[in-house]
DNA sequence: TCATTAAAGTTAT
DNA sequence: ATAACTTTAATGA
C-alpha cells in the first residue's frame, strides 16, 4: 500500500525518525497509527521467552505496516523494529479511516495490500510446516524471487543475511548455513562473495 | 534431521 | 575496536 506523501500530510500525518534497533511499536500495545516507510528497513518480529527472534516480515521503502490491526480492536501481536536508519510517516487511526471513506479507490488498494500480506503469510506458514530445512529455505527464496523479473536460475541475489533467513524460517543459523552449502553442491544456489544467488 | 554449544574467522561500523 | 555475521565441529534429542 503506497499512499502519496502529500495526501498523508494533508490528512494530518507526521514524520518520525528511528535509529537501528529502535522499536516503532511493541507487541501487546494498542494500534493507533497507519505507518508508511519513506526510507529504511523495518522488521515485524517476535521474541520467544529465550530471546530467540522470529521475523514475521521485512519491509522497505514505500511499504506500509501496522494497518492490518487497525481494523480491529486488538493489541499488536508483534513488534515493529527499525533495522536501519528510518524515516517513517504515520497517520492516526481516525484520519486514516476518513481517508479510506473519502477515496474508495484507496480503500480498494488497501484491500489488495492486505490480501498480498495474507498471501505471504499463507505461503510462509506452509513453508515452515514443511519439516525440512532445504524446503523451507527454497520456499522463502522462491517467494522473494517472485517479486523479481528474471526467472532464470542464479539471477536473484537473496537480499538477506543467513541470520535473517534463519529467523524468517524458524531454523537456527548453523542449520541454515549448512543447508545452503549442500544446496550449493546440488547446484540449487550459487554463492559468490558470501551472497546467495537463486 | 536439526538444535545447541563452543570456538574461531570475517566483515561492517 | 567492537559488534554482528559466518563458519566448522562436537554432541545430543
Amino acid at each position: 500500500m503506497v499512499i502519496s506523501e502529500t495526501v498523508l500530510y494533508s490528512a494530518g500525518a507526521d514524520i518520525k525518525n528511528y535509529r537501528p534497533t529502535e522499536f516503532i511499536f511493541n507487541e501487546g500495545e494498542a494500534s493507533h497509527y497507519y505507518y508508511q516507510i519513506i526510507t529504511g528497513d523495518v522488521k515485524l518480529n517476535n521474541y520467544d521467552p529465550e530471546g530467540k527472534e522470529f521475523i514475521q516480515n521485512i519491509l522497505s521503502d514505500g511499504e506500509s505496516f501496522g494497518e492490518s490491526i487497525l481494523f480491529i480492536d486488538q493489541a499488536y501481536p508483534m513488534n515493529a523494529e527499525a533495522m536501519t536508519e528510518c524515516s517513517i510517516i504515520r497517520l492516526c487511526k481516525s484520519a486514516f479511516f476518513e481517508l479510506m471513506a473519502k477515496f474508495p479507490r484507496m480503500y480498494l488498494e488497501m484491500c489488495q495490500s492486505l490480501s498480498q500480506r495474507l498471501y505471504y503469510k499463507f505461503i510462509m506458514m506452509q513453508n515452515i510446516s514443511f519439516q525440512n530445512s532445504a524446503a523451507r529455505l527454497t520456499g522463502l527464496m522462491e517467494y522473494l524471487k517472485g517479486s523479481h523479473e528474471d526467472r532464470k536460475p542464479y539471477s536473484f541475489m537473496v537480499p538477506l543475511t543467513r541470520q535473517q533467513m534463519a529467523s524468517l524460517t524458524g531454523l537456527c543459523v548453523e542449520t541454515t548455513i549448512r543447508t545452503i552449502k549442500t544446496m550449493e553442491k546440488q547446484q540449487i544456489v550459487k554463492i559468490k562473495d558470501r551472497k546467495i544467488y537463486y
